[in-house]
DNA sequence: CGTCTATTTGAATGTACTCAAAAGCGGTGG
DNA sequence: CCACCGCTTTTGAGTACATTCAAATAGACG
């Protein structure tokens, strides 16, 4: 069953029945994305929320020095998308790229709508997903502005251990808000044994 | 009429008719809060939702050295919680504070799971409730990384200039992340005729 | 008016950045 | 299979941004 994960990541929050099951898989658009394929670029509309079944995801936003500002990560069982974008239906802001080869289910803006009124449960479940994305980045603007560089690189390789190594390091430093070179010295600290 | 401004509140994005009115009005529980009342303390439940009829309220975190890191202002109109111990039913990591002669209305969880059940289109307010939220902190991470303490300071200045007034330089300084005594330094800087 | 807290000032310090260059690593083509 | 290319990571020196600490000044409230 090609939808089985994307099935039972629904299911954590409300119970479909079969003919609710096929009105939801109909539209989903499957994308199978090659290693830095881009599917967002600043200024596009993003009408589309992206499952991501398979692979990583990152969304970064480019400032006017042209740094990358890394907003989030996206791995298997996760939905990325620049929600400002999307939900304002405005130009979006936000650079969505592969990681690496990943595949991902799109859900269309236009689609979902239609699906909110023929399933207003959809309501409830992207009620708790908002809220839950609201939580995790509250609790982000928590540690950055109470831990160091070097407790957040520690809590951010405790909590997701499969992105330190599916990520280079230079953007898990765009993550953080540091350097590069200030996470590689970080690094170094770390391992040496405290002397 | 008592409710009007929270009713108005509801009305940018669901229609209620006489009787859903009621039934919403009627869990909401008024509270009149003087300057620096505690609605919340860190280890406490939170199973309420606030709405900000007048004044302003604050969220902050204490972090292990004593320091008060702001989270987030609430001013008239506006809706404040602890969403991570709200919604999971968790003790909460923030306090909850009045920063002047404040009037909220209190809408508690299990009221809240009632209303969903009897008027469904409360879980469509509160999704998109959430999505806002979502979207603003999300917008605040890009900030964040992106922009200099200067630049973050005007920023904030002007999108709430009604915060910059009402509220105690040093607790803005909390909110950007920095140090008063810095804020004050950036102030200086920026009332002097760039010379 | 006096007390308490917030703001400003300045000096010394530390954290993180910039810039430049070397070393490592993976993929590609000859 | 090895050599080369491009990109990432490491290293180090010098610098800038932001903090800490201490003390003076200003404001707010009872």
């Amino acid at each position: 069953m090609e939808y089985k994960s994307i099935l039972k990541n629904i299911a954590r929050h409300i119970t479909l029945n079969e003919e609710e099951i096929v009105l939801f898989t109909a539209v989903l658009k499957k994308k199978e994305l090659k290693r830095k394929e881009v599917i967002l670029k600043p200024e596009q509309p993003c009408p589309f929320i992206n499952y991501v079944d398979q692979g990583v995801l990152r969304a970064y936003y480019t400032d006017k020095n042209g740094n990358e500002n890394i907003i989030m990560f996206a791995v298997s069982d996760w939905w990325i998308t620049d929600m400002h974008s999307f939900a304002g239906e405005k130009p979006s802001m936000l650079t969505i790229e592969a990681v690496e080869n990943s595949i991902i289910l799109q859900l269309h803006k236009v689609d979902l709508e239609k699906l909110f009124l023929k399933v207003p449960k959809f309501e409830r479940f992207f009620r708790i997903m908002m809220q839950n994305a609201y939580v995790r980045e509250q609790l982000r603007a928590v540690q950055n502005l109470s831990l160091t560089s070097e407790e957040r690189y520690l809590h951010f390789t405790k909590k997701y251990p499969q992105f330190a190594n599916q990520v280079p390091l230079k953007q898990i430093a765009s993550y953080l808000g540091i350097t590069p070179e200030f996470l590689s010295a970080i690094r170094k600290k770390l391992s040496t044994p405290n002397s």
